[in-house]
RNA sequence: GCGGAAGUGGCGGAACGGCAGACGCGCACGGCUUAGGCCCGUGUGCCCGAAAGGGCGUGGGGGUUCGACUCCCUCCUUCCGCACCA
């Protein structure tokens, strides 16, 4: 179905091909998605990525780039950190594109959000990597020199980047292009601090108001021109220690002097389009998504190359193209399936002539954009989704995943609904309502992983303790949303509680196994009742920790304390009227804690006679009645400070409380004038005093 | 630099604006044991005090409030993400 999608994406225009600069891992013998390679680094064997002119397939996500910021307006549910994440990486940016002309080439276009600054632009710079550096540098003295120079921009550029920071250099190019809001002359440089995938890979440098141009000009001596004048007294471009890079009025720029700078931007960018020479634009970093991977194990991308026809897509009723079983792998790289002829050769479906199939197969990232999709119906075979049970079950209430999948992987989903949404495969904007993403597991300080080899092999744990000790031990340590630092001091506390735990049950297993269950009479005894009541009240603390608050420590804590109450009660209920309490009191502890570790849970449920397993059982419902707390204990508050407590039944009149309270705290309220009491239902009283 | 999260006992961590430190680890004492372990019980924020009791306490400072770990301002520290983005 990966390869339905890509027809209907390849029909709609969303799927292309293209050659185009992109990133390729030596080591994995593959290209990457930029996402893939942040930093230089392959996102998945951490080796240096290499920049390579190649033809492949790409995912137009760009064509959706405003959807995935605006519909993140309706994502309530969703960490901040993770839609900063998402915004920063679509990465919009409002300004204005200017074209510089060259005096014998073609004119250069730079990209600004600062175009009111433009009167102060004393240089340009380019890319290395820009197309116009070496026409610029043709017939100019010195040419070859500088050309070498530019070389070593370019080489030294990516492998400094990998380690994080750059000296700002430049070359020269002996060109001088024209301000065309001025007519003044700059010099064209080409910079190693220009990124060639941003913009437009060049800019008007403007040093009084922009620190790197600033930083840039003092290094090469070149002209600081002040054009923003903030409140104060008046800048000195030959003085400046540092850009202005804030807002004010215009000066030296002539017949928009004065204007404030916010002002200038908008109306500077209609003079550019009213002049023919720019015009108000916006720029993304988010690039289209590289799909093509030289790997074998991937869906193949459906389409054959012909002669006569060039690319054909594979019909429908030739799908799936299936990866043919005895590709050979020899271990030196490159993709296995350009070695297996019968799949190469192919058929044209439209001229019938030869033609060559495509090698590539998709990214992982294709199947992890969908398939929660598919788990509705992982069967169906006359359709990708079932559009019906998409309706009923989707947006998914509650998403949990690791943080590390915040730009990748949740990109990739959202833009795959809407994908789906615009062929008309389903009816949806967002796939998931509410995010959690749980904190990582950490060693020494750092996350664990594969990778890092760091990671501690669970078997040694599970054969000491169990693996239910080891599930309770993680869900405990740590609040689920924090990363949990790995350390197995606390182990002990889990494995003796579930150790408590057994000791119980199996003390009344056999007479409550021997004997049928008796309805919880009217006249309970006063510990049994005690005991219900924290049986229930623990029942609502567990449910809500896990379903609302998702905070599944504090739902462990609960049946500790739990379980701490039935051993202090034990005795008392054990005989007699208050049996059926006892009952019900170990029931509910299985059943509250078989979802954190099951494989006891249901030993000892079957050790109380239950002959359908506890995977069955229904999740206990809260009796409020037992609930409920007869007698309360209040604080009572002098001036904030707690002074005393008094006992109160709960349905005491607030008179009787503020009485009882006043009585309580007489030896610190004596002599003293009471200014007010607050009464605060079933929580404290607060005495103001002077 | 920008953005996010966090700062609470010896440790992991609790606390709808309402009794700070739940629960657990560790530690101390007692019981059970020939002994140790397991187990059971009690105690355990800091300071003064024999005790009763009192004082101080949630990174620092300020504010709002009868009342602030919680809300607001400001500063400091740590972690995470992004980053020559023009």
């Amino acid at each position: 179905w990966n390869q339905w999608f890509f027809l209907r994406m390849l029909e709609k225009g969303i799927a292309y091909r293209a050659n185009s600069p992109v990133n390729w891992c030596p080591s994995c013998q593959t290209v990457l998605a930029n996402e893939q390679a942040e930093g230089g680094i392959c996102w998945r064997c951490k080796s240096a990525v290499e920049q390579r002119d190649m033809e492949q397939w790409f995912l137009r996500i760009t064509a959706y780039q405003d959807q995935l910021l605006d519909d993140m307006a309706r994502l309530k549910h969703w960490p901040d950190r993770v839609l900063v994440q998402q915004r920063n990486w679509v990465g919009k940016s409002h300004g204005a594109e200017v074209d510089f002309p060259v005096e014998g080439l073609d004119s250069i276009r730079v990209f600004t959000t600062r175009v009111d600054t433009i009167y102060g632009a004393t240089f340009m710079v380019l890319a290395p990597e820009h197309p116009m550096v070496d026409p610029a540098l043709e017939g100019t003295a010195d040419a070859a020199e500088r050309k070498a120079a530019i070389g070593r921009l370019r080489a030294q550029d990516r492998r400094a980047r990998l380690e994080g920071r750059v000296e700002k250099e430049g070359v020269f190019t002996g060109r001088y292009a024209t301000n065309p809001y001025n007519g003044q002359k700059i010099p064209i440089w080409v910079g190693n601090f220009v990124l060639t995938g941003y913009g437009t890979g060049a800019i008007m440098s403007v040093p009084a108001h922009d620190q790197r141009d600033f930083e840039f000009a003092r290094k090469y001596d070149l002209d600081v021109r002040v054009v923003i004048q903030p409140e104060g007294p008046p800048l000195d471009g030959a003085s400046l220690k540092e850009a202005y890079g804030g807002e004010g009025r215009l000066v030296n720029s002539g017949p928009f002097d004065g204007l404030p700078s916010k002002e200038a931007i908008p109306e500077m960018a209609t003079h550019a389009e009213k002049e023919g020479f720019g015009k108000a634009t916006t720029t993304y970093r988010l690039k289209d998504w590289l799909i093509s991977r030289q790997r074998y194990w991937g869906t193949p991308i459906p389409v054959v190359y012909c002669e006569k026809d060039g690319v054909v897509p594979v019909p429908d009723d030739e799908l799936p193209v299936v990866l043919p079983p005895d590709a050979p792998f020899t271990g030196e790289g490159g993709n296995p399936l350009e070695k297996v002829p019968a799949f190469i050769d192919a058929t044209c479906p439209k001229c019938g002539g030869k033609a060559r199939r495509e090698t590539d197969t998709m990214d992982t990232f294709v199947d992890s954009s969908w398939y929660f999709y598919r788990y509705l119906s992982p069967h169906k075979d006359d359709g990708a989704v079932d559009a019906e049970a998409v309706k009923y079950w989707f947006p998914i209430d509650l998403y949990v995943g690791g943080i590390e999948h915040a730009i990748l992987h949740l990109v990739y989903s959202r833009f795959w609904t809407k994908m789906m949404r615009d062929i008309g495969v389903i009816d949806l904007d967002e796939p998931v309502v509410r995010l959690f993403p749980q904190g990582m597991v950490h060693k020494d300080g750092e996350v664990m992983s594969k990778s890092k080899g760091n990671t501690i092999a669970p078997d040694d744990v599970i054969a000491r303790y169990g693996a239910d000790t080891l599930r309770l031990y993680i869900l405990f340590a740590a609040p689920p949303e924090l990363p949990m630092e790995w350390s197995e001091s606390g182990i002990e506390g889990p494995h003796r509680f579930l150790l408590r735990v057994w000791r119980l049950i199996d003390r009344h297993a056999e007479a409550l196994a021997g004997q049928a269950p008796e309805p919880i009479p009217a006249d309970l005894p006063p510990p049994a009742r005690d005991l219900r009541r924290k049986v229930h009240q623990t029942i609502a603390r567990v449910t809500r920790d896990i379903e609302e608050r998702i905070q599944l420590n504090t739902a462990v804590a609960a049946l500790m304390e739990l379980v701490n109450e039935i051993y202090r009660l034990e005795e008392q209920v054990s005989t007699g009227k208050g049996r059926p309490a006892l009952r019900e009191a170990l029931e509910t502890v299985l059943l509250l804690l078989n979802p954190f570790t099951p494989h006891v849970c249901e030993e000892m449920w079957a050790g109380l006679g239950h002959s359908q397993g506890l995977v069955r059982a229904r999740w206990p419902v809260v009796d409020e009645e037992a609930a409920r707390e007869d007698e309360i204990e209040l604080a009572v508050q002098v001036n904030g400070k707690v002074r005393g407590r008094i006992k109160v039944a709960r349905d005491a009149d607030e008179e009787t409380v503020r009485a009882r309270a006043l009585e309580e705290v007489a030896d610190q309220v004596q002599g003293k004038t009471v200014v007010k009491v607050l009464v605060i239902p079933g929580r404290l009283v607060s005495a103001v005093v002077k």
